[in-house]
DNA sequence: AAACATTACTCCGTTTATCGGAGTAGTTAA
DNA sequence: TTAACTACTCCGATAAACGGAGTAATGTTT
């Protein structure tokens, strides 16, 4: 027995006055509201109306528990209204996670004249540099560099960066620039464990795969402290491109192996589900990757 | 899609944190667990869980209506217990009615010692010299004296009543007493016209059936006032023994034609139905029977 | 008083919804 | 890397609910 459905019927055959008006009011058969109402009877062990074949009046318990039934119908409803507006305009909580530098350089940015247009809608943007599990830690939206191993999401693309190494242009003037991948691997390579947390490099040479063993003595976890300290060291690093981008243009890094640069990395919106997702998340994830394509634009004319 | 059953399970899942300990719990299988779940998320157009195989996560959405849905379904746990506490002692509001002087004489002292014994319940007692619309008027229980005409009326008998003719001695002394029911055709009748609407007097001789016309000029539907107009007119009246009573026992009315008397009346504690009736109408019905019976032992002994 | 219209209710064959087992795919822990 | 556990889908079977037809009762109209 459907309790609800016969909750609202209680309340329809009292207000309409007959079982007939209340099965033409609820476009039901006469003998399915009959059913219910005895059904509703039973299940409560409690009479709820007195009838005759032309009489119908509350019992005392009918009353009462036809003043509780309106109220938790009412409830109901205005529990889906809640949704249903929601719905309409985005608003609520988003987290939103991106890498430490991406994040500070362009989604930072992009969330703030997101947030002026949509003044329901509250962000925590989650800076790391680590993979994230969305549904364990919460994350409705993750901006996602690299490829993406978890098939139950779904990534939107905005873009590629290139993986990128990098000197001391003072170091350079010591050694001389590397000509071919191979070379580095007798000289110091610093280590940022985000992006190549092993020691082996890949590139590239027309078309095919490449592999260098690697060492160093420095490896960390902060991207800007690595790429500070290969600006100020006497070793290599490999890093994304737009994490030294302000570095290279302050002269103090030098990029080199540009004919052996690996396969550059994609750049995605991720998030849980494209079905049943909240309006915020629809509408964010639209926003953000548009920004990103013309952030990427902008990179590469 | 049961919407009860799918915020129940909604509840369990997230409280148990994960659809197969609800399963359990709820002792129902997986899949209808999965299905209960996408069911309500469907109906509400609002994703309320993310989850993979071994996770699940909350929406801000789903987060609001957990809350509601806890609310609603303790309003309706809270509903019905009021009504199985309302079963277990009598309590609430009973509204019984009776003909006016056997309920005065009987009844209400009853009653009156019933309210001391159940202190929760209240008794409206409606004195009526007429037949009542039980389901129309809000009837709980009737005192019913003479046969019950509903059938969808339950009727426990208490007793019976006799039918009784009564003059006043002087006016007997004058005329003589009658000695076969014909000839009160050729006397002045006082019609109480709610036991006798009509002008026709039944009588039982020797097991037949016998019927007199009679005629007057005094009719009255209240009892009292038509045994107190028998007692102090010319006249001959027909009214139910315990209405009589008390002016027989004063010798100021006199009961003639014994012999010719009526089937007696019988008289029922009349309800509306046996199936869920509420704790008070049972209790009441139970008590209200055992005291009536005890009334007619005592009036024949 | 009788006839009529309307209502509540029951029965039964049909339809629809829900069920759970079996199996698949994915994730996390050992 | 393997095993265990979880969410989910599919499909044949089962159970619940359906509405039409009919019955019985009640109140209104003639």
């Amino acid at each position: 027995m459907d309790k609800l459905l016969a909750m609202k019927t209680f309340v329809q055959i009292v207000d309409r006055g007959s079982l007939t008006a209340a099965a033409e009011v609820l476009d039901r058969s006469l003998p399915s509201v009959v059913r219910s109402l005895a059904s509703l009877e039973d299940a409560l062990s409690t009479r709820l109306l007195n009838r005759t074949t032309r009489r119908i009046a509350l019992t005392d318990e009918g009353r009462h528990y036809l003043e509780r039934c309106r109220g938790i119908l009412a409830d109901i409803e205005e529990a889906e209204l809640a949704l249903t507006a929601q719905q309409r305009e985005p608003s609520g909580l988003l987290r939103v996670t991106a890498p430490v530098t991406f994040g500070q350089m362009h989604v930072a940015q992009s969330i703030t004249r997101f947030l002026e247009h949509f003044e329901r809608v509250q962000i925590e943007l989650l800076l790391l540099d680590r993979v994230v599990n969305m549904v364990e830690e919460g994350i409705d939206v993750a901006i996602r560099i690299g490829q993406l191993n978890d098939s139950s999401m779904i990534a939107t693309p905005v873009g590629q960066i290139r993986q990128v190494v990098c000197a001391n242009p003072k170091l350079l003037k010591h050694t001389g620039v590397p000509e071919r991948p191979e070379e580095l691997s007798h000289h110091d390579c610093l280590r940022f464990t985000g992006i190549a947390p092993g020691t082996t490099w890949h590139f590239v040479e027309k078309g095919k795969q490449l592999s260098v063993q690697v060492a160093g003595s420095f490896m960390c976890n902060q991207a800007i402290a690595t790429t500070e300290a290969c600006a100020a060291s006497i070793g290599f690093g490999l890093f994304l491109s737009y994490q030294v981008e302000p570095l290279v243009k302050e002269g103090k890094l030098k990029i080199v192996l540009e004919d052996f640069e690996p396969a550059p990395v994609p750049v995605s919106v991720v998030y849980p589900h494209a079905k049943l997702m909240s309006t915020r998340v629809r509408v964010f994830v639209d926003w953000m990757a548009q920004e990103l394509r013309q952030v990427f634009r902008d990179a590469n004319p």
